[in-house]
DNA sequence: CTGATTTTGCAATCTGGTTGCATTAAATTT
DNA sequence: AAATTTAATGCAACCAGATTGCAAAATCAG
């Protein structure tokens, strides 16, 4: 249930944010803030802005930038910390701009010049996705 | 020499041309937009950009989205077309926030689920650099 | 040199992201 | 349950990076 979820990660479920909640739910795809502001009639962009800050510090949702211009958001699994080992790869698709997780691809370890410390890491891949081939 | 560089790639070698590609010549990371605007006196924005995205489309940079906000553009190898043999992975510093051009590592071919076809690929590490560490 | 074409510079616009602040709602204390 | 404290919301305003229109200037071809 979306109230426990919300609790489970310290986060106060007020109304907005279970809207908020549920609408990432039942997305297939990661949504961006602008494509929230649509989606829910009378919502303000400032609160979904907060909300999904708020959403991402608590490790209930992860931000992804695929290059688009705008960051999108997808529900993290239930027991993610956000650390490398949650880290997977995205899928981001040139015709319908739609954005994926592929949660069970990790993000390969590369050996970085001698210097180099890297602690994340962001891979995206851009085609043609599964609905628009 | 630069002249003859642009030329290559079919680009007509004007003054302002001629000293944004020094410019990136000489510089051991990636540029953006503003950093160009602010590193040059009296250059136009809306040039600058121009000139980027005309140099980007002639293949004779590429551009990088570190996840700063701001893209990046570093040159290209001489023979680049741009296409996924030529495409590698990039580091961006937290501390000083360069980001590098890591040529000699390319993005690994990962086996996406079945219906996504990939034509390219953005991998960006993040941590602290070599002059930062 | 002259006309055609491209590039430049300036101002203006757009979009996504972000903040200040007063109001409202939620949680806690009495 | 009322009072008090604390957090969330809604609105407007702002900011930065990206992008475009347009007239003036520079470049190129004949």
């Amino acid at each position: 249930m979306f109230e426990n979820r919300l609790k489970k990660r310290n986060i106060r479920p007020t109304a907005m944010r279970l809207i908020v909640l549920k609408e990432l739910y039942e997305s297939e795809v990661a949504m961006s803030l602008s494509e929230l502001e649509l989606k829910l009639e009378n919502s303000d962009k400032a609160t979904l802005y907060r909300t999904l800050k708020k959403f991402e510090e608590n490790q209930l949702i992860h931000s992804i930038d695929d290059g688009s211009g705008s960051i999108k958001y997808a529900l993290c699994d239930e027991g993610c910390t956000c650390d490398s080992k949650d880290q997977h790869v995205h899928f981001h698709c040139e015709k319908c701009l739609s954005t994926y997780c592929i949660t069970n691809i990790g993000i390969p370890q590369l050996t970085l010049p001698k210097g180099f410390i890297s602690n994340s890491a962001n891979l995206v891949f851009k085609g043609i996705c599964l609905s628009c081939s």
